[in-house]
DNA sequence: TTTGAATAGTTGCACAAACAACTATATGTC
DNA sequence: GACATATAGTTGTTTGTGCAACTATTCAAA
């Protein structure tokens, strides 16, 4: 049985993620705001850092969803913020570990009260229950397509 | 009352598109493989014009949720591919109007039955009455922030 | 009718993504 | 140990985005 359930003029906004594009945006302007000096591709980063840092540019890869030049990129211009810090591996010479400044470690808290804050936003007048309900789809899509 | 659904491990995907990324992806990689040599973002400058041509690079901006620089580039490039012709306004001499030729006329079809199949894949198995849920989540999100 | 503000579009710059081609290191097999 | 293969990371190219600064045209008010 097909899964028909989009009429064309209903495809587009799924396709082109207007959410979560519109969600980036406010985010980022509030960093701006706030004197946050970091694009939103580097918060991703530093999302996982955060969470555990030293580990390697692929571990990096496989968290943030993106390609290894993609995250060679963005190490280069939190290394160039003073953000982070590559350090070779001990065990093997061709990985980076990836740690943190001490600038980095003081990001942390300012920005996830941000991004909470434009969640909050965001989901203004969304009854708790649609919510879930709209966090399940779009992690089943992911896995479909992964 | 706050609404403070998003405990901070879930934020991240929210936030990041995951899945309307794995969507786009998916949808770039059949173009590909279908021969069908636009990116995404030229593809929903089309979807629009085919929908009614002779639109101003200011209404594309509108229609896209693009700014100016960004749809000027499009239109350059689609130029560039044959896909479009700017086309001066005869009221307004500041406004290009924006036209098919028929090369871009031959695509809707194809892009369009793609774009459909991308769908049906990222919805496989998800109940219709929840993709509704999530399609409202999202509207009212975009509408929260825009 | 002139002048100032608004609008449409372009250009330059920094950042990011996707892909292909590349280097260096590690691993597994003969 | 030598060689093929896999893995980690880098670099170049094209495309797109967001912002600021710019030109050209239109419009409205004095």
């Amino acid at each position: 049985m097909s899964n028909n359930q989009f009429k064309k003029g209903e495809l587009y906004s799924f396709i082109t993620g207007k959410a979560s594009t519109a969600i980036a945006r406010r985010l980022q302007k509030k960093f701006n705001m706030a004197g946050l000096n970091i694009t939103i591709e580097q918060w991703s980063v530093l999302y996982h850092l955060w969470k555990r840092e030293g580990i390697s540019q692929q571990e990096l890869c496989n968290a943030t969803f993106r390609d290894k030049p993609s995250i060679t990129r963005l190490v280069d211009n939190l290394e160039k913020l003073n953000l982070v810090k590559r350090v070779p591996s001990e065990h093997d010479r061709r990985i980076n570990l990836i740690y943190l400044t001490r600038q980095a470690q003081k990001l942390q808290e300012d920005t996830m009260t941000v991004a909470e804050e434009t969640l909050n936003e965001a989901l203004e007048t969304v009854p708790a229950d649609k919510v879930d309900i709209c966090k399940e789809v779009l992690q089943i899509v992911y896995d479909n397509l992964k």
